[in-house]
DNA sequence: CAGTTATAAAAGAGTG
DNA sequence: CACTCTTTTATAACTG
């Protein structure tokens, strides 16, 4: 490691410019014995981190004036859909958030979880495409909160702020995936962000093909699931359990077209989602498989219960 | 406590 | 040409 490396390490953290951004740049892109550390400083500190993860505002962002492309009307309106029964995991440290739309009046009786169970949404996939060729290097040398490790894979991952871990993966051929929103609206802000960013750079870049590929969500069963049980009784083809691999059930449903996992406690996962409206169908699908068999501690004492082998049941569970 | 197991999805370079 | 890798995310049992 030379001198000029720490240097641009001591003076890159005054100026708060990301420590692992100048190093990526400096082990991949630059020979220190062109003088390069100092090149590569002078490029990263142009950019602060507010320079860098500005706050979005919709009001402001893009403009929506040069590109008809872009269109703010999702952001501040609804999801044509709705987020009918799907709420957003409570933030660290604070109370759970409620619904953001109206759910339907659930139907009366004590089984009103059980039948309009909360998916809580934890990850969306999107992609779009900037329609311009991008060159890695340059924007890992560009931007701090980029990585990009040229021998291990050929995107730059460039990280946000807010939300948390929200990252884009962009390709040299200008396309870009995203990762990491628990929100689809977020999803596509976080597109449209990165679009402005690289912008910075590649004037050209635009804001196109944007589409949800995948939604990851999950909900909880008011009952623990004999999932051997239900596993023979399901379709080979359709339910995989194999507690020796992994300790769930995994059924391939064909409408919606998802994966469900079933863990023997009553978790439900949900992955492969394209829309609001496949996980709220998920969820009656989930019911209608688990409930037959759901495990009923107290009616039959005297019937040996099929207690997973990877996932003993310990603890009673209050229902008969 | 971190990593492994499994799952979807996209991208594209790299490998067999 | 078909995989593998990389990234994100929840789920939970198990290993080191």
């Amino acid at each position: 490691m030379d001198d000029g490396y720490l240097d641009a390490l001591t003076i890159a953290a005054e100026d708060r410019v990301s420590e692992f951004s100048l190093k990526a740049a400096l082990d991949h892109s630059l020979k220190p014995s062109q003088g390069t550390s100092t090149q590569a400083l002078q490029a990263l500190s142009h950019f602060s981190m507010d320079d860098f993860m500005p706050d979005f505002d919709a009001e402001t962002f893009d403009g929506g004036t040069s590109e008809p492309a872009f269109q703010f009307s999702d952001i501040s309106h609804p999801h044509p859909h709705g987020t009918v029964g799907i709420v957003q995991p409570p933030p660290p440290d604070s109370l759970p958030v409620q619904p953001v739309h109206h759910l339907p009046e659930p139907p009366p009786g004590p089984l009103t979880e059980a039948r309009h169970p909360q998916v809580v949404l934890h990850n969306v996939v999107a992609t779009f495409d900037t329609g311009t060729a991008v060159d890695p290097r340059t924007v890992a040398l560009r931007y701090c909160n980029t990585e990009f490790h040229p021998r291990r894979a050929a995107q730059v991952i460039m990280r946000f702020r807010e939300p948390a871990r929200a990252t884009c993966l962009i390709w040299k051929s200008g396309k870009v995936v995203v990762l990491g929103t628990r929100t689809i609206q977020g999803a596509k802000a976080i597109a449209r962000k990165c679009a402005r960013i690289l912008r910075h750079t590649y004037p050209a870049v635009q804001f196109k093909m944007y589409r949800v590929v995948n939604i990851v969500g999950s909900f909880k069963l008011p009952y623990p699931i004999q999932c051997e049980a239900m596993h023979e009784n399901l379709r080979e083809s359709h339910s995989k359990y194999d507690t020796e691999v992994f300790c769930a059930l995994r059924y391939k449903s064909e409408d919606p077209a998802v994966k469900l996992f079933f863990f023997p406690n009553g978790h439900v996962g949900i992955v492969g989602a394209k829309d609001a409206t496949d996980l709220e169908r998920a969820v009656p699908v989930a019911q209608a498989l688990a409930q037959p068999f759901r495990l009923h501690l107290a009616a039959q004492p005297d019937r040996p219960l099929l207690v997973p082998r990877a996932m003993p049941l310990i603890s009673p569970y209050p229902y008969h």
